[in-house]
DNA sequence: GTGAAAGCGCTAACAC
DNA sequence: GTGTTAGCGCTTTCAC
């Protein structure tokens, strides 16, 4: 059958999907041709491109975007680690920044950093491997490890949900030390004098209440007790720790490290016949979509997720396209939301 | 330098980064034999395992998996499509899928089918172009040009979150008819005579509560009440939904087509006067994280998520690696939690 | 405006 | 156990 000369072709067929040279030979041009018919059709004549438009109908074809990626060396994927994926904290945050990645052309991968076995390395390798176009790293202390990998592998990195002195690359953030500080001004604003801190385990959590502490001290308020429990936080956490601190020296306002918390130190408060907001106030961090429908309805800290998902995403494509992003770092800060639970 | 029938050699460098021949270069073997100590350490000498993974600890070296990915036509890829991330329902669910495939080493890709813009076939597009190894659906209504595209690229495929009659390809979900004619006779049992319904406008909430008026008229309740709000359902639209349905006629008890819409009634009951169960039995659906937990706590429809998203990551892994991996349908059914609001 | 050639970085197939 | 060769499907570079 073959000839002696020549070995018999070596059978490696791909995945037999149709590819562009299908359609180029269907249309009768090279396929660098139909290359360029798709990716830039002002540049081909208005015949060529009606033909290859039209095999590409025929044929069904849909360009592999790995070859694509390998031979441009751009993916047009960018790889988002969040601690977890299910805490409703975030919810706003991953569907803005995945919609307006998605309105650019860009599809995203998601990391759990948090999940059991997920080792950061490992993640980190998964992700660098995939050579994406850039990298959202949400409210990560990451090794020093990681962060020269992350150097070293050039990709853009967008930190998000954090003001670190010293970003890998680009960061979008608000300061959890001012979170802190705001809440226990407010707090004393409103004549409370012994709050107490019911927060989760993590480290910005205890950031938050840290600067929360020393600013109530400074202002003369008592040294507020403090609950601590596991992250991810929980409604149920809430009512547990809520009750803790009851059974404590007496205080009169608390400030939770998530609405989630802070919703179950309400329905905690009702439970036990302690009136919120008269006996106890209540400040919640996140602002959920339904904390101010609830009844009392929660006074909270508004961070501004989706605000925070539109920024990474405009660094990561305006870096991609190789236009300046402009400034670095963004703060964009937080709102302390007045509700009637404080 | 170069012989004259020969061309100068183009420069086209690409990444720049690290690759596998130069791990090769630097242990002195051939670019296959790295490989294979990478991937398959059994197959090569101590020695020559020890020589490449030295090699790569000195460079850094991260594999490229597009480059992989093209060669081998497994990417090791699997795309996720949600209606849109941010419903808390989907929480638990994306958290196990993303989780178990990870364990198994595949990353993961979201898209939204919901999100304004994207249509689904340029999603689909998108998704089939990066020629994942398997497609999760999570309940979506795709057209039969969507579902013609996902047949023709070979992808296996899995639908999830409810039982349509013909699968593209495997399915793991449970009957929302079930769940309406479930509903339907907990609330008969528990001497509700006069039923309402308030749900989100979807498809699939749609069907749950067709099948529940069915079912409470075939077991002589009064034909329910219907007030509609608009997916994606939030607390508010819960406590207007209420609102509205209280000024119609009179009912005893209503099934909410979700948790957020249930929590809401909750709270406008409460607010209003009206006690549950007392004067209103409610009943929500999903069972979120914290439905447990609330005063009085919701009695609602757990549909076990978690567990749809283990079994479609087992579903692709065991298709990936080339193994049957069983019963292309999987019916995981739900569970009534009755707790103190029903 | 169109095309030929040469790779992007890796692995499957086939030797030895 | 290790190496050679030929791609995977696309885009870059350079030439016409």
């Amino acid at each position: 059958m073959s000839p002696p000369s020549k070995p018999a072709r070596r059978s490696r067929r791909g995945s037999g999907a149709v590819t562009l040279h299908d359609v180029a030979r269907l249309a009768g041009v090279a396929p660098i041709t139909a290359s360029r018919a798709l990716r830039t059709p002002e540049r081909v004549s208005d015949e060529v491109r009606a033909k290859v438009l039209q095999a590409v109908a025929r044929t069904g074809y849909v360009p592999n975007l790995m070859a694509g990626g390998l031979a441009s060396t751009r993916s047009r994927l960018v790889a988002a680690v969040l601690p977890t994926i299910a805490a409703p904290v975030f919810l706003d945050y991953a569907q803005s920044l995945t919609g307006a990645l998605a309105e650019a052309g860009y599809q995203v991968m998601v990391g759990q950093a948090g999940y059991a076995g997920t080792r950061e390395d490992a993640l980190l390798e998964a992700i660098i491997g995939r050579r994406p176009d850039g990298i959202v790293l949400t409210g990560i202390v990451h090794s020093a490890e990681g962060r020269k990998r992350l150097l070293a592998s050039g990709i853009p990195v967008v930190e998000t949900w954090d003001l670190t002195p010293t970003p890998i690359d680009m960061l979008v953030g608000f300061s959890h030390e001012e979170v802190g500080r705001a809440v226990a001004r407010y707090l004393h604003g409103k004549g409370r004098r012994l709050p107490a801190v019911l927060a989760g385990d993590d480290a910005r959590a205890r950031r938050r209440f840290e600067a929360f502490r020393a600013e109530a001290l400074a202002l003369g308020l008592a040294e507020p007790p403090v609950a601590v429990v596991t992250t991810p936080t929980t409604l149920r956490h809430g009512r547990e720790g809520l009750a803790r601190l009851l059974r404590g020296r007496r205080i009169d306002s608390v400030f939770c490290s998530s609405d989630l918390l802070a919703m179950g130190a309400l329905t905690e408060a009702r439970v036990r016949g302690v009136r919120v907001p008269e006996d106890l106030a209540v400040v919640g961090f996140g602002d959920l979509e339904f904390s101010g429908d609830t009844s009392p309805s929660l006074t909270t800290v508004r961070i501004h997720g989706a605000e925070i998902g539109r920024h990474a995403a405009r660094f990561i494509v305006e870096r991609a396209e190789g236009r300046d992003p402009g400034p670095r770092i963004i703060d964009l800060g937080f709102s302390v939301i007045a509700r009637e639970s404080a």
